[in-house]
DNA sequence: CCCCAGGTCAATT
DNA sequence: AATTGACATGGG
């Protein structure tokens, strides 16, 4: 990949491999961005607001200086892993081809923890639209303001005094009762997830699911979109139909097969696999 | 008006 | 250990 700077708050990318800033954004792993017009976007990120514009020639990013860039989008657009190398290495069958075939641009953010989580709390039993509004209600009502009307995730500290009803004036509806639960335990320290990054996978899960209202799949997403652990596999509704018809013959089956499975076929890929999959099944519109 | 949504919890069997 | 209904809200 070419970085050029254009001016003092233009960044373009030229020659570069495996992004898609469309199939990136709209493949289901992040909430808050908005599409400006075609291949053009918003993203608030890390207390950051960035314009993401891409043609053939390529991708631009601005307001950014090369500082910002280095220190925050570089890590967020995951630009030094090599999906090329992935996507080989993840194609030993039909159906994960033809995935990573019709996405072949999506990469995995690296978000952050704190957001991540509340934002697959409040994911469950939801439909993504309806998740963006919560979160953008949420970032309105306690986030620092940052451009003309756009506000950042709020904190731990910014949630500290939130309670049950104003967060339910922000469309929670019954998950408020897990965010208050979430901010008291990391607010308190009894959760610290600066310190996840050197924990054990397994125990990392364990600790994000003594929150109330996260469970394995919520865990599994912010191990995977926010810690690294790109060897976990979230296996929601529709990764769990994908799974169903393409590698268990259509047979019901648990969870935990899914799991094994998964490690079995793509092993410490077996995150990257999950995110083809994913938009692949939505698009397929199957059951 | 009924159904369901990137799930999880608690009660029940 | 497996199954079942409730849960807030909004859109089809």
């Amino acid at each position: 990949m070419d970085i050029k700077k254009i001016g003092k708050e233009i960044i373009c990318m030229t020659n570069f491999d495996s992004f898609n800033i469309k199939e990136i954004l709209e493949c289901g792993q992040c909430f808050r961005f908005e599409k400006m017009g075609e291949m053009k976007y918003k993203i608030i990120a890390y207390g950051k607001r960035l314009f993401i514009e891409q043609n053939e020639n390529g991708i631009l990013f601005y307001p950014c200086d090369e500082r910002e860039f280095g220190d925050i989008w570089i890590e967020y657009f995951d630009l030094n892993t090599d999906y090329s190398r992935i996507k080989n290495n993840i194609s030993v069958d039909k159906t994960m081809k033809n995935a990573i075939e019709f996405a072949q641009g999506i990469r995995i953010l690296n978000q952050d923890p704190w957001e991540c989580l509340i934002s697959f709390i409040i994911s469950q039993n939801n439909r993504i639209p309806q998740i963006k509004k919560v979160i953008a209600n949420i970032s309105k009502k306690y986030g620092t303001k940052i451009g003309e009307e756009d506000y950042a995730f709020p904190t731990p500290q910014q949630l500290k005094n939130a309670t049950m009803e104003e967060l339910s004036e922000c469309k929670t509806g019954f998950r408020n009762k897990y965010i208050v639960d979430a901010v008291k335990k990391v607010v308190s320290g009894e959760i610290c997830l600066e310190k996840f990054l050197e924990y054990e996978t397994d125990e990392c899960r364990q600790m994000l699911m003594s929150c109330k209202g996260v469970g394995q799949k919520v865990a599994d997403c912010v191990l995977l979109f926010s810690l690294k652990r790109r060897e976990v596999f979230p296996t929601d509704v529709w990764v769990k139909r994908v799974m169903s018809q393409f590698y268990f013959d259509g047979k019901e089956i648990q969870i935990k097969d899914i799991h094994k499975k998964s490690l079995k076929v793509w092993g410490e890929l077996a995150g990257y696999a999950q995110q083809y999959l994913f938009y692949y099944a939505r698009s397929l519109n199957i059951k």
